[in-house]
DNA sequence: GCCGTTTTCGGCCCGACTGTTTTCAGTCG
């Protein structure tokens, strides 16, 4: 078993252990081991076999034999019976806010609620707001959550969603009959969350390619096959739907798919204005709803549909009926910013407090990608959870940080680490004095702990804005996408704050976060807000998250002249230091 | 669970929220 599936293992028997309502620092020492072997720099098993694990801080005598035991068998006695002895419903009910280990053993004792299933007709007989600790808001709050867990589940992050996507549609590209492809739907106008993935082929053997679609490695479940479409389950539970026809079809049914509904709809109405009928299958001239191919006005691409209803063509992101129609008429569509216009990256983690690199390793990953900049912002002591820095530790930090830029600039590279914290906002003030914040290339400010109150919310953010040394906020509204809703905030209010005092506002890329969301970008550019696209990696490779990122930038009408960290280092060290300068 | 010793067991553990209470437990990041 490799490191990774361990720590995987040693993180569930903290859940497990947990849910036990066993000591909490039993439980963490599960979860410190778990993250402790994922930031490993030598291999495990030589680890195991040369008998060193117990020469590991956080690994005793008791995690080296489980650890050893599940290197070198692939299991553990200990793991199997603690997870045969907790019913598994439990596991699940952790995963609905406002429930931990003590009210599901109160819940399970008092009620014999042992599933989501029966908490849902606990709650509704009304029997849980009688529970001792419990109470009427907590009741309806735990219907809420189960209604929303439900939501959830039959909807993908992006992120999920392409990565089932595109080895599709690179299969589907290799096979001879198929002539063009394309996502189409949501997946490919860049929305956050989607429901299917939708695929469109143009073959003039259509049964031959759906035949090829079913028998793709991935694929758990067809659930419908005919001559023209076909649907699937992909492993994962994400449902996937091929549509092919005729390649003088393509380019309708492709605008047609990609939709959105809203923008359809104008499209449609475009045509009728010019007496023509625009549906999935081709533009025509009559007032009447037809297929009739002789009266197809044929047009080989997209772009050609956008310029017989007099329009530049709208890309896919902007497909929502938010203004693209009035930008076009004007000539007035922005130049998107593309992927290869980032530079680097102001937002990070390290070692030093959850990330599961080094700064030495993530210098090195960071260069071989072709990038100019990453800044290592890793959390204030607050984020005890996080295992945040204080100021002792960053200043030891700073020292780790110089050196490995000593290195990189003696061979003679041009790649620089920056050093930075992402500084928690607390309730009344940051978690870091200012002299301290001054002394760092980057600062990020996040409200990690939020109130219900939307006023309260607003106040702190804007109050950390108006800080001099605080460059940018971090996840404005702190939502999980499928997971956990945005925090109350009057996001237009931080946006006016912002631009009054040149504070950047974050994009954050992590799949889960697209946080400030796409819809907001164009306000935030109107008032001349600058956006920093920030994968806010914990691992080197969530660098990857930049170019998700700059698709939902994308879907925010950004250009390359609204992004912060589109500019070189040199120029982008000029920006960093002008709010200090300018306060 | 681990650590660090005063070598046998106590300490580990921030800051803030909600909802329940009526001063605090449980949850969250």
């Amino acid at each position: 078993m490799d490191k990774d599936k361990v720590a995987e293992v040693l993180v569930e028997i903290g859940t497990l252990l947990e849910l036990k309502g066993e000591n909490p620092f039993k439980t963490r020492a599960y979860l410190n081991a778990a993250r402790t072997l994922e930031s490993l720099s030598e291999p495990l098993a030589k680890l195991v076999a040369e008998v060193r694990l117990g020469e590991i801080k956080g690994i005793g005598e008791a995690l080296e034999k489980k650890i050893t035991e599940l290197v070198q068998t692939g299991k553990l006695a200990y793991y199997d019976e603690l997870k045969a002895s907790i019913p598994p419903g439990l596991v699940e009910m952790l995963e609905i806010p406002g429930l931990g280990p003590k009210k599901i053993q109160a819940l399970q004792k008092h009620l014999g609620v042992d599933s989501i299933e029966k908490l849902e007709a606990a709650c509704k007989a009304g029997k849980v707001a009688e529970l001792e600790g419990f109470g009427e808001k907590t009741q309806t709050n735990l219907l809420e959550g189960i209604e929303r867990k439900r939501q959830y589940a039959s909807k993908h992050l992006l992120a999920g969603a392409l990565a089932a996507a595109e080895p599709l549609l690179e299969s589907l590209r290799s096979h001879p009959d198929v002539i063009r492809c394309s996502t189409a739907g949501s997946l490919r106008r860049w929305k956050e969350v989607i429901g299917d993935i939708d695929l469109l082929a143009s073959s003039s053997k259509p049964a031959e390619v759906i035949e090829f679609f079913t028998q793709q490695p991935g694929i758990l479940k067809v659930i419908a096959k005919g001559e023209t479409k076909a649907s699937v389950i992909l492993e994962g539970g994400i449902q996937a739907d091929l549509r092919v026809v005729s390649d003088k079809e393509f380019p309708f049914a492709l605008a047609y798919f990609t939709g959105s509904k809203e923008h359809n709809i104008v499209m449609r109405s475009r045509a009728i204005a010019r007496g023509l009928r625009l549906n999935e299958y081709g533009l025509f001239k009559s007032k009447e709803e037809t297929r009739d191919s002789k009266l197809l006005v044929s047009c080989r691409d997209e772009a050609e549909i956008f310029a017989k209803l007099d329009l530049p063509e709208v890309p896919p992101e902007l497909r929502e009926d938010h203004g693209e129609f009035a930008a076009g008429e004007k000539g007035e569509l922005p130049k998107l910013i593309e992927w290869p216009d980032l530079r680097g990256s102001l937002h990070n983690h390290s070692t030093w407090s959850d990330g599961h690199n080094r700064p030495a390793e993530i210098a090195a990953h960071m260069e071989e990608l072709g990038l100019e900049y990453w800044a290592i912002t890793d959390h204030s002591k607050s984020s005890f959870q996080a295992n945040g820095l204080d100021t002792q530790r960053v200043r030891e930090q700073l020292k780790e940080i110089k050196k490995v830029n000593e290195q990189l600039a003696a061979r003679g590279g041009d790649f620089r680490l920056l050093t930075g914290v992402e500084v928690d906002i607390l309730k009344d003030r940051l978690d870091f004095d200012d002299d301290l914040l001054a002394e760092l290339d980057v600062v990020v400010a996040s409200l990690h702990v939020a109130a219900n109150n939307e006023a309260e919310n607003t106040k702190r953010l804007i109050r950390a804005a108006e800080n001099k040394f605080v460059h940018l906020l971090g996840h404005l509204t702190g939502r999980l996408l499928l997971e956990r809703e945005a925090y109350p905030v009057n996001q237009q209010a931080v946006i006016d704050a912002c631009a009054e005092t040149g504070t950047w506002i974050e994009l954050n890329c992590n799949p889960h976060r697209f946080d400030l969301d796409w819809r907001l970008w164009p306000y935030a550019k109107s008032k001349g807000v600058k956006c920093v696209i920030n994968p806010d990696a914990h691992r080197n490779e969530h660098a990857m998250f930049l170019r998700l990122g700059v698709g939902v930038a994308r879907k925010g009408w950004l250009e390359k002249s609204d992004v912060i960290n589109t500019l070189p280092l040199e120029k982008l060290r000029n920006e960093l230091s002008r709010k200090r300068r300018s306060c």
